[in-house]
DNA sequence: CTCAATTTGTTCGTATGTATG
DNA sequence: ACATACATACGAACAAATTGA
């Protein structure tokens, strides 16, 4: 009997991906150090419960991508670290996300007026009159790290249709000396990149994003702006501050402030 | 000539996979409402550039998992939505992240004492004397959604050892009368899963996790709970008030907060 | 009721990829 | 490196059910 009943259970992924997978993970994360000798392949097949070239599949990948160099009757050697990616700290305050998007080399791929609402979570605020649909890619050093589905209120974009068109739009609107931000929430979760984000990020179909749903509401409780935006999987790490509010309470860092809403008193609770 | 190179370039997962966890997605987004007829064979063809056939595997695929229904002539039905499994609030403070955990269900699989110490990022306090290394995995309903592997401050871990192995480590720590948490950091990546939590989450080798690295830090700058994490990619939602500090200035929510330190003195920046 | 159009279901042949021993 | 078995993917043709004219 073949091993397939029993290992192709639960992921009809490839099994030598699947075995590439865990061992380029342990060479990121350091317990393969660089330099070290990985388990020989017998050791490798009892492990992974796969044929021996199974596993010599899987070296072969890592090999292409210069993680690891294989020497005959030496053994195989941790070769490099895939350089990290995750670059991008993802901003849990709102000062702190606009400063980062300040200067966003970014792509517009399509503007539409009077574009279909966005879907709001309860307490996110109402909707605006209408909407324009802004989709854009940002890029990093040339390449391409997330695709952003913004819905803005249409209001908004008409008064400077050129600059929104142009840059990161949350910049523009905090400048606004008449704009006052009363709510502004992040939802994140991890997603499936459909045909058009897998394009634009140069990934496969299917592949994990991180996705983050971004609503911003004004003084009238109206969403101004909705965003969805997908990142690729591993660019970004999103630290969280546990005792943030304690930590406030000391330092009380003032950034762009100034011409934020001091109030909270619209808030509404589910 | 095949179209192989061209589509096989990004990634090796098969083909009507990737197609299949499109159309789930597109599905689970609302996108495709229940009831609705989806695309036709023939446009769906053309919209992934694949053959008819690999379309009928990936839906075949929905199908066994009841998602869509087809019926010949007529079309191809969404018969359901896939139950959303993002039950979980990941917490971005410190009291409702006790909270969470306090009646978790989980099943130790592992206790060693006098374990190598943790790896500590920058900023993360220094090293307790010893640690207590508990593998334990959290379920729900029956189910498997995370493994959390501990590093527990030995001495702390034997004024209790019982309790520590019986249950949630976080909310016995908080009880502890005279423990001061001066710091709490997490930080949160997307990662894959190794064999043994493939193992204890049911999920394919090297499928994506959500990986969560939580310190806690108590007065002396010691860290005496770090954690690594992994979530199952779609069990949780990560939600964030961006513009939390004023609605702390607003509404001040007690919790379990007596028995922490009001100090954050002991801060360290990077 | 029949006809044609639409749409899913099935099959064949071929080529390549994956996995075992 | 080889033989074997099974999985994936293509293209194309044909069968069967549904719908509406």
């Amino acid at each position: 009997m073949t091993k397939y009943s029993t290992i192709y259970g639960r992921s009809r992924v490839p099994l030598y991906l699947q075995v590439a997978s865990v061992m380029r993970e342990r060479i990121t994360s350091g317990h393969w150090a660089e330099g070290d000798r990985i388990s020989t392949l017998e050791e490798l097949e009892k492990e992974f419960g796969v044929a021996r070239v199974t596993v010599r599949q899987a070296i072969d990948l890592l090999r292409a991508e210069g993680l690891v160099q294989a020497q005959q009757g030496r053994g195989t050697f941790v070769s490099g670290k895939p350089m990290d990616h995750r670059w991008l700290n993802l901003a849990t305050d709102f000062d702190s996300l606009v400063d980062s998007i300040r200067n966003n080399v970014l792509k517009r791929v399509s503007i539409q007026r009077d574009a279909a609402p966005p879907c709001l979570a309860p307490g996110e605020g109402r909707l605006a009159a209408a909407y324009t649909f802004l989709k854009s890619v940002q890029f990093n050093s040339g390449r391409p790290f997330s695709v952003v589905h913004l819905h803005l209120d249409q209001q908004l974009f008409l008064r400077d249709h050129k600059r929104f068109t142009r840059s990161a739009a949350l910049p523009k609107i905090v400048e606004m000396e008449d704009m006052v931000i009363t709510h502004a929430y992040q939802i994140f979760s991890i997603g499936v990149a459909d045909p058009e984000t897998a394009d634009l990020l140069e990934i496969g179909l299917g592949e994990p994003t991180a996705d983050c749903h971004l609503t911003v509401i004004d003084d009238r409780g109206v969403a101004i702006y909705v965003a969805d935006i997908h990142y690729l999987k591993d660019c970004f790490v999103l630290r969280n501050d546990l005792l943030a509010r304690h930590a406030a309470r000391r330092s009380g860092t003032a950034l762009t402030r100034k011409r934020r809403a001091t109030a909270g008193d619209l808030a509404v609770e589910a």
